[in-house]
DNA sequence: GCTTTTTGTGGTAGCGCTACCAAATTTGGC
DNA sequence: GCCAAATTTGGTAGCGCTACCACAAAAAGC
């Protein structure tokens, strides 16, 4: 006889069993009275509804994922998470998905393809039910896995034509060039150009493309002397601003195409008596709050953050429930705010300094 | 007979089974190739880890989960995620966890108990193996959940003297009161005081009381007209100042003791014309990066916020491994950064405007 | 060489839930 | 009032893994 064998039964946590026997129907009734109410009499949902009250039953959903197949998680890979640009991208996520009672798992690859592949190998063990990915470059196991797990995903991080599925963001180079065409309307003519490395950053490589685009169409001269690639945060600003005046003292206006670059330069600016936007006009990509409320304001792009965000996590949910249409790729619009520190002409004397 | 009942063999997803067959040992062999190598021979692993590279098995965590009571997932539940201050403890935390092989699930609770008692419920649903709470305040129902779960909890929002399980943070009273001491030892008098809305924000409460003890301590009348609530952001800082500033115009310094505040009323200050310290001192709470680079330089509290994210991963993998040892509340040490814009006497000449 | 110990591998049952079908109950048609 | 259809409830098996024990093989002891 094989008594003994295998494992005794758990009897620490609450079971739909025990919540079934409280109430006084079978565990399936109990289920069903989760997870589709509709199909269960007002009677029955009552006595499961009191029975779970009553004994304060939490259902494993580990267990329901575990046996119907499909989880209620998304995971979300970024960059970083302290970033607030990824932050808020994140936060109109987990409110999108907290709506349809969806959780998210994040993790963050910090710009790193071999991290990325591995948190998503995690999120798959984790059965999530759908990915989004701000990277657009893969490793070819992590193109692999998704492929083979066969969920919805979402790249967000720039538009891509070939997306591993779904993708949802804007165009870096359309956007970059824009703002060097506004700049060129304006009448500037010396316009430089800062990034992060592009080395690893597949974005700063597209934002470069528009400058690059945009300069041809306005019959300007590419010119390598004020073009550079900075450090991320206000250090990097500063140091550019510094290193393209000098090298091109007849510079008139700087593109910071990343991060908070631009405001780190005005604060160069004003500590060394540079008039921003007389001597030098500024401009940002992407608008945090702060470019708004400095002096002078700074000019920007307006990226739809949020609304990626919101869009991505949306277009799981449909394609989840089966609703989803439309094309797979989203390209959401950006826009310019033109503000002082771009201003011709009328100055503003608010902005002056010693 | 009873053929046809109850589900048919899914053959979609691979499964250990198929690894075990492809590396021709038993199931087992493979469970325990991958979850505790050392008992398994050395030519038994290298088969499982052939086999597996070779099929691309991605093990199932939610079965193992379910079938070892034990799952490598911790919830977070912060009032908001892009909040840079949060998302720095965030990354902070997923960094610590990813280190040991824990992975993160986020919620925003919004600063609403009844929120977090859902994410509460819900992360528990999914069988969380610990908890990181943000907020020390929690309905009934929530502290019911966590204890019943029995799993390691921290909470980092603020010290407690009655902490569910963990409590990892610093003393707002004391960092405020160290800060308005520090403001009377060097000469202010009038100081006033700018938080969030106490209602609605605990920590808003300890700070205001080390706001008061420290005025008692300075020997300093309490005045309500020089305290004030304000919204989030730089726009709280502009509105508070100018309320401030009209209603007690002899105010010589002004802590705000949230957010970004104190760099709102700076530049408030300077579009004005009041010069910041000579006409009026502004210290902030927190030490955002911005501090340090607006002319003039923001004296402020430095608070350990990634310190708090790492040492509760850290003392939650502890307890994971049952190696936790020293006491449940962590009093994390803060600092002042003592910077222009509450010098007095050799005034910074570069910080003047019109 | 034969038992004892150590080490490695395998079988079984069960984690707590849900898909699928069957059975029971109610409702409707005439 | 009787049978068919619609609705509601229940039983069984299985989701893919691991805990627990049993047992085989190798190593050690005498």
């Amino acid at each position: 006889m094989r008594q003994g064998r295998g494992r005794k039964r758990n009897n620490d946590a609450l079971r739909m069993e025990d919540v079934a026997a409280q109430a006084g129907v079978s565990p399936m009734t109990v289920s069903r009275a989760l997870r589709d109410p509709a199909a269960v009499s007002q009677a029955m949902r009552d006595r499961v509804q009191a029975a779970m009250q009553h004994t304060g039953y939490v259902p494993n959903r580990l267990a329901g994922s575990l046996s119907s197949q499909r989880s209620r998680v998304v995971g979300l890979i970024v960059p970083g998470i302290s970033n607030s640009l990824y932050a808020q991208m994140a936060q109109a996520i987990a409110d999108v998905l907290s709506q349809h009672g969806l959780h998210l798992l994040i993790a963050s690859s910090g710009h790193d393809s071999a991290a990325e592949e591995a948190a998503i190998a995690a999120f798959l063990g984790q059965r999530v039910c759908a990915l989004i990915l701000h990277s657009t470059r893969h490793t070819a196991r992590a193109t692999a896995l998704v492929k083979a797990a066969g969920i919805p995903t979402v790249e967000i991080g720039q538009l891509t034509r070939t997306p591993l599925d779904l993708c949802v963001s804007y165009s870096g180079f359309k956007a970059a060039k824009a703002m060097v065409m506004h700049l060129g309307s304006l009448g500037y003519r010396r316009i430089g150009f800062v990034t992060l490395p592009v080395h690893d950053n597949e974005r700063s490589v597209e934002r470069r493309r528009g400058y690059r685009a945009a300069l041809k169409e306005l019959g300007l001269p590419e010119d390598p002397a004020i073009i550079a690639e900075s450090e991320p945060g206000f250090a990097g600003g500063v140091s550019a601003v510094v290193q393209l005046i000098e090298r091109a003292p007849d510079i008139d206006a700087i593109f910071f195409a990343a991060d908070v670059m631009a405001v780190g330069a005005l604060f160069e600016c004003q500590r060394r008596g540079w008039a921003v936007p007389d001597r030098l006009a500024i401009a940002s990509f992407d608008d945090v709050d702060l470019l708004s409320h400095v002096a002078p304001t700074i000019t920007t792009l307006r990226i739809p953050r949020e609304e990626i965000g919101r869009q991505s996590a949306a277009m799981l949910v449909a394609r989840l429930n089966g609703t989803h249409e439309g094309p797979p790729v989203v390209d959401l619009k950006f826009d310019i705010a033109q503000r002082e520190s771009t201003t011709r002409a009328q100055k503003n004397t608010s902005g002056r300094r010693s």
